[in-house]
DNA sequence: ACCTGAACACCGTTCAAGT
DNA sequence: ACCTGAACACCGTTCAAGT
């Protein structure tokens, strides 16, 4: 690759001089948020800043360290809920703003989930969320334990263990196909056939899905609060 | 390489002349047992299997293929529970007996939460969850509901969001360091302080915490079948 | 201080050739 | 039918060399 200058247009993207760790970040966030995490690398990084792949490596120590620090930048833009209400209602609110955010980022969850150690925005998150609770009356245990009941919910999200979007382009098929597995597995052809009903499996609400559970679980904690 | 017969004693992993499926398969399950998930290579596997690499192109489709065969061969290892106890019961021997299965193989969590369609043994597993739930007498919508809150949970893993377990070689070094995050972080810094009393944080125990979340969420669906 | 390019040690996978 | 090896198009990263 030819030596490009700050103002050799085939580099739309190479706004100034040299590369900043910021500016690093933002382009890498942006990258997997229009075409997929599987296509975050270093070299296709460069490519797209307009630097020599190598150069990334004076602002960023390796590939992880820019995955820890993509991850901890969506958790930072997570806009914290108004502290004023109830526990419940903090929690809740909060919950779901992290949801709105990480929806903006689809890339993020399995990103987070495989970072070894929470970068500063993710600690504050978390102190945070800690806080609400500590306030709301919950003991320092029954807090440990929200948290690890919460899990990743905590940050607005729930890895799906598989796309129940059973992509139909064909419905007969997809009937005839649905047939079959009707006899080796009973009990989901009956939960898909009502599901189905409801404007299609998959089709499952996954607001509505998220939002039961988070109550379900919040409201468990509640009663434990007072057990 | 140089080539390989059956008899060749430099591939002792080599038992007969050709190459199967399921020899393929409980090989991968080995290596990231005892390797752990990145080792697995399509190349590693084959020098594993005293194979040409490209040899297992002919029992499998691609690697994702084999991935899926790996995840779905670990759900079929899963113990069913004994159906005859009332569906409370039978749901946490189910997923208590899920999770001692996981233990077994630490990789399988993230591997099971990529794929992108479930196998024949996790329809089956699933299959089986979903009729515990319906013959205990919930409706088809609060079993879809209750699949979406136990999620990952229902196969004995939660993926945590970081290791909590602060590796400590050196006790004074942490102090020092904890009191600088107790600032920065205050309700963690409590949290931390008081886990830390009982064994140690991340000396969190992992099994109590997992009991304790099942039985909130038990215990709250119980309260919505009856609700 | 930051950038560059060659080089190294890996990947998954296709394809033509062997047996 | 199954196995092989060369080849292709990728990776992340080190290191010496440039400016």
């Amino acid at each position: 690759m030819p030596r490009r200058t700050a103002t050799d247009p085939r580099s739309p993207t190479r706004g100034t001089a040299s590369l900043s760790r910021e500016r690093l970040l933002s382009a890498a966030i942006d990258l997997a948020d229009h075409d997929g995490i599987e296509s975050i690398s270093m070299r296709k990084l460069g490519q797209q800043l307009g630097f020599d792949p190598m150069s990334l490596y004076n602002h960023v120590r390796n590939k992880e360290d820019l995955l820890d620090a993509m991850a901890d930048a969506v958790v930072g833009e997570i806009e914290p809920s108004l502290g004023d209400a109830d526990w419940k209602m903090s929690m809740r609110d909060t919950v779901l703003s992290a949801r709105q955010t990480l929806l903006r980022h689809p890339w993020a969850p399995s990103v987070i989930e495989s970072r070894r150690a929470p970068g500063p925005a993710t600690m504050r998150y978390f102190d945070g969320a800690t806080g609400i609770l500590r306030r709301g009356g919950f003991s320092v245990a029954l807090v440990h334990h929200a948290l690890h009941v919460l899990g990743s919910r905590i940050l607005g999200f729930t890895q799906d263990l598989f796309d129940d979007a059973t992509d139909r382009p064909d419905p007969e098929a997809a009937a005839k196909l649905a047939d079959s597995l009707a006899a080796a597995y009973p009990n989901l052809a009956e939960l898909a056939r009502t599901a189905s009903h409801e404007g299609g499996l998959g089709g499952c609400d996954d607001d509505l899905e998220f939002d039961f559970a988070l109550d379900l679980i919040l409201d468990g904690l509640e009663r434990l609060k007072y057990g």
